[in-house]
RNA sequence: GGCGGCGUACCCAAGUGGCUAAGGGAGAGGUCUGCAAAACCUCCAUUCAGCGGUUCGAAUCCGCUCGCCGCCUCCA
């Protein structure tokens, strides 16, 4: 068996991954900032969160997981006089921007659950606790505090200035563990090779970027802080977080790759400033998802695809998971109807395959010629998340149980889908209920004695009964079969 | 201007020096079948954007060309 090994920004080669701590893995993520919907690119992302949680567990580790929701805006860009993305939306909806916040994270958590995407527990849903919990989902606003603690040492280090615009990280005086410039692989003179914003005439240097900003009175949301009123910086919030819960080094921390040249640089960098240790032992990041333009699926023009397009196209939101676990994480993936119909079709095929697994296959052992691969799986997932390999493992190992009518599977099958997580376990479930139900029975039982009976016109009447029901039947040699009909096309 | 990446069949997508270039979808044919569905079988890239080079051997390494994309610090 390999071990699980993951590519890292930090060295820009595949690791063997091991923990600070034994079984435990302290893994942080970015989360959404919670101002529009999130689009399908956002949503590849978060599906690749959860694969890698899984992925891990799959190894036995014990994952402890904090996802932040940006719920403090930032700003959109320099041309808008800063104007942050969160008030933008709250004027143009007529809301607060609190109440954007908490309509965009409803729906992001929707979302994740049509996707099967396991959240940590909402910081908001968590009563009593008298410790942190071990992982957890939490917002920028609640912890303000500790943003302006961790500041605070920066200042003390001789790293941060105040100044009338705001508090500023100076990046020439820091001399980090990791260096800046070292996940993007550009000097700061490289950087700035091609001056392309205009920067605030307070910081020293235009690399410098902001902590905390001051004097901004039109911004909504400000706090009181020691240096005077205003918010914080977009990048510190990570900082805060993943330490208040996860400690001053951490196993993990992953992201969309468009993070790794600011975002992540700066975490590091003021991270590392405040508490002089390593900040991140694994950085990870996904590539996009492409061709959503083109897609033909978004009701608007100019509109990124959103999961209820989907839905709204009959597709099943799980489809748009398997079609992400059928791309390697590294790797663009060019999106298209074709290729999330062809993923559709895969989900049929696996949840047909298990419906119709008999009680007997899945009372007793697996099959032993499974063994193999369970172990191919194993090794796919270990070798940098190989998804694609791994998916293919699973569908072979449906077809060969096929083609040796062996239904022996359902151990490996399912232990597969701990991972891929399509469901499939409540898929059995459904099935058993579905064929108990009495009323349908009945009309089962007219149309298989009307085919008996060869009166084919009466049992394709009674078909179409059943299915405007709602149901679907299928003639095996068994008998027939029903199951609820689905929106898969 | 700088940094990073991509281009594998009709579509999605693995493979990054050496068995016949994974797997899936679509397509064609077949088995089974009252019909339908499912399932299974067979076929489907002498070839990996193009051109050179290195090598006994390259989709995989090097160079150039073409095309595409992401990022460049108060930008998810």
């Amino acid at each position: 068996m390999k071990p699980f090994s993951i590519y890292n920004t930090l060295t820009r080669k595949v690791e063997e991954f091991v923990p600070r701590h034994g079984r435990i893995v302290t893994y942080y993520s970015c989360g959404p900032t919670v101002y529009l919907p999130q689009h399908l690119g956002n949503l590849r992302a978060y599906v690749f969160v959860d694969t890698l949680k899984r992925a891990l567990r799959f190894n036995g580790y014990d994952v402890r997981h904090v996802m932040n929701i940006t719920d403090v805006g930032h700003l959109t860009s320099d041309a808008d006089a800063g104007e942050d993305k969160i008030e933008k939306t709250a004027r143009a909806e007529g809301k607060s921007p609190l109440a954007v916040a908490k309509y965009y994270t409803d729906q992001f958590k929707r979302d994740c659950a049509r996707l099967r995407i396991e959240l940590p527990p909402d910081e908001e849903s968590i009563t009593g606790a008298v410790r942190p919990p071990a992982s957890i989902l939490c917002r920028a606003t609640n912890h303000i505090a500790d943003m302006i603690g961790l500041i605070e040492r920066i200042v003390r280090n001789g790293l941060g200035y105040v100044t009338a615009s705001g508090v500023y990280f100076d990046v020439e005086k820091w001399r980090g563990p990791s260096g800046m410039g070292r996940l993007s692989r550009q000097s700061l003179t490289e950087q700035h090779a091609g001056q392309r914003l205009e920067h605030s005439a307070d910081k020293r240097s235009p690399h410098d970027f902001a902590l905390w900003v001051l004097n901004q009175p039109h911004h909504l949301m400000q706090w009181d802080s020691p240096w005077g009123r205003g918010y914080p910086g977009w990048h510190i919030e990570c900082s805060a977080m993943a330490m208040r819960y996860l400690g001053e080094t951490i196993d993990i921390h992953s992201g969309g790759l468009d993070h790794i040249p600011v975002h992540h640089e700066n975490e590091i960098a003021q991270s590392e400033g405040a508490t002089g240790q390593p900040f991140v032992r694994y950085f990870v990041h996904n590539a996009f998802l492409v061709g959503m333009e083109g897609a033909k699926i978004s009701k608007s023009a100019g509109r990124f695809p959103v999961l209820d397009d989907l839905v709204a196209a009959a597709i099943d939101p799980l489809a748009f998971r398997l079609l992400c676990f059928g791309a390697k994480y590294r790797s663009e993936l060019a999106f298209n109807l074709d290729a999330v119909r062809a993923a559709a079709k895969n989900l049929g095929y696996l949840q047909e395959f298990t419906r119709s697994l008999p009680e007997s296959a899945i009372g007793a052992d697996d099959a032993a010629w499974a063994a193999e691969y369970r172990e191919r799986f194993h090794d796919a997932l270990n070798n940098d998340l190989n998804t694609p390999v791994a998916l293919a493992v699973m569908l072979e190992l449906v077809a060969e149980a096929n083609r040796r009518q062996d239904p022996r599977v359902w151990h490996t099958l399912n232990d597969f889908d701990q991972v891929v997580n399509l469901g499939l376990a409540h898929e059995l479930r459904a099935s058993r209920e579905e064929a108990t139900d009495a009323r349908l029975q009945g009309l089962l039982e007219q149309r298989e004695a009307a085919r008996q009976a060869r009166d084919y016109q009466r049992s394709d009447d009674l078909r179409r009964e059943i299915e405007a029901l709602g149901w679907e039947i299928k003639d095996t040699k068994e008998g027939p079969r029903i199951t609820r009909r689905r929106g898969t096309p």
